[in-house]
DNA sequence: CTCGACTCCTGCTGGC
DNA sequence: TGCCAGCAGGAGTCGA
C-alpha cells in the first residue's frame, strides 16, 4: 500500500519511539528481501543511536549517530509494527502477548517478520512484509543524495520544487499517457498508483491522455490537485495513527476512502451545479496497473 | 533516450 | 466447500 501518504504516515509513528534511542539489538531474519542485506547490516546498526527520521519519496531514512543512514522500503506489502516496552506490558510480564509473539519465554514472530529493532528502553520496531518487494540499505548521510535509489528521483510533491511549471517542463514533448508519467518517480517522487488515479480525476483529466498535453492549463490544475490529494491523505493517516496507538502499533496500512481507486462500476462522485456527473467508475490497464477513472468527467 | 512488457514474492479474492 | 487463476498499492531491467 505504500505510497507517500502511508510512508510519511509511518515516520511520522517512529520518530516519537526512535528519535535518541539506541539499538540494543537488531535480528535478521533472512539473509535478503528483494536485495540482499548490505554486509555486516546487523553489526553497524547494533548499538547506534537514532537522530533523525526523515524520508524521501516513498524511502524512510533513519540517521544514526555516526553519520550512517539506514534506507527503507515498504514495496508494495511492506509494514511496521511497534511494540511499546511501557510498564503496563513488562509489568504483566510478557512483551506483547497479544500479537501471538510470546511463545513460553521463546521468541516467536510471524515469518514475514524479516528485521527486528529492540531499542534501549524496551520498544520492539518489527518490519514485515510478505510479499518482500521492500529493502533496506546502508548508505553514509553525505553520500545519501547520490545513492541509486535516490539519485534520479524528482521533487517530493509537498515541496516548494514542485509546481506547475515543473510538470510543463518535465512533461513536455512525452507521448507517454499521463497516468504512466505521474507514476514516474522521476517526473514526481512518491506517487503510486492509487494517488494518480485520485490526483487525474479531481483534475478532471482523462488517465490516457498523452502527458504532452498536459503543460499548460491543465498542468495548472494538476499540481495543486496532486499537493491537495496528498495532504488529506497524510492528515487521515494521522487520525488512523492515533488509532494504531490502541492496537498496538501497526503501521503501514491505513483506511482511507478514494473517489475512484477500486470503485469499477460504481457512480461517479463529481458534482456538477449539484447534481452528480452520471458517469460510471470504470478501470483499464495501462503499463500493466489498473487505472480508475470517470469516462465521462475526465477528459 | 523513450516506452511498454516483464519480473521479483506471497496471500487474498472471486469464480467455477 | 475447495481449488486455482488472477490480481495486488513498487520499481528495476530489458529489448524494441
Amino acid at each position: 500500500m505504500p505510497e507517500l501518504p502511508e510512508v510519511e504516515t509511518v515516520r511520522r509513528g517512529l520518530e516519537p519511539a526512535m528519535t535518541g534511542r539506541r539499538f540494543a539489538r537488531v535480528l535478521q531474519r533472512r539473509p535478503d528481501l528483494r536485495f540482499p542485506f548490505p554486509p555486516r547490516f546487523v553489526a553497524r546498526l547494533t548499538g547506534r543511536t537514532v537522530t533523525r527520521l526523515g524520508r524521501r519519496a516513498k524511502y524512510l531514512t533513519v540517521t544514526l549517530d555516526d553519520g550512517a543512514v539506514l534506507i527503507v522500503h515498504l514495496g508494495m506489502s511492506g509494514r511496521i509494527l511497534i511494540h511499546p516496552g511501557d510498564g503496563v506490558r513488562t509489568q504483566l510480564g510478557s512483551f506483547h502477548q497479544d500479537a501471538g509473539h510470546q511463545d513460553g519465554g521463546a521468541e516467536a514472530f510471524d515469518k514475514h517478520d524479516h528485521v527486528v529493532f529492540d531499542l534501549d528502553d524496551g520498544t520492539r520496531i518489527i518490519f514485515n512484509d510478505h510479499r518482500r518487494f521492500g529493502f533496506m540499505d546502508l548508505t553514509d548521510e553525505d553520500a545519501l543524495d547520490a545513492h541509486p535509489a535516490f539519485a534520479r528521483l524528482g521533487p517530493e510533491p509537498l515541496g516548494n520544487a514542485f509546481s506547475a511549471a515543473h510538470l510543463d517542463t518535465a512533461l513536455m514533448g512525452k507521448r507517454t499517457p499521463v497516468k504512466a508519467a505521474l507514476l514516474d518517480q522521476r517526473i514526481v517522487a512518491g506517487l503510486g498508483n492509487i494517488y494518480v488515479c485520485e490526483a487525474l480525476w479531481r483534475a478532471g483529466i482523462s488517465p490516457r491522455r498523452q502527458a504532452l498535453s498536459i503543460p499548460g492549463i491543465r498542468a495548472q490544475r494538476l499540481a495543486p490537485v496532486i499537493r491537495q490529494v496528498l495532504e488529506e491523505a497524510i492528515v487521515a493517516g494521522g487520525s488512523s495513527l492515533r488509532d494504531y496507538r490502541h492496537t498496538d502499533g501497526e503501521l503501514g496500512y491505513f483506511q482511507h476512502s478514494f473517489a475512484v481507486y477500486d470503485r469499477e462500476g460504481e457512480p461517479c462522485r463529481t458534482q456538477k451545479d449539484e447534481k452528480p456527473c452520471g458517469g460510471t467508475i470504470g478501470r483499464i490497464v495501462q503499463a500493466g496497473r489498473s487505472t480508475f477513472f470517470c469516462p465521462r468527467c475526465q477528459r
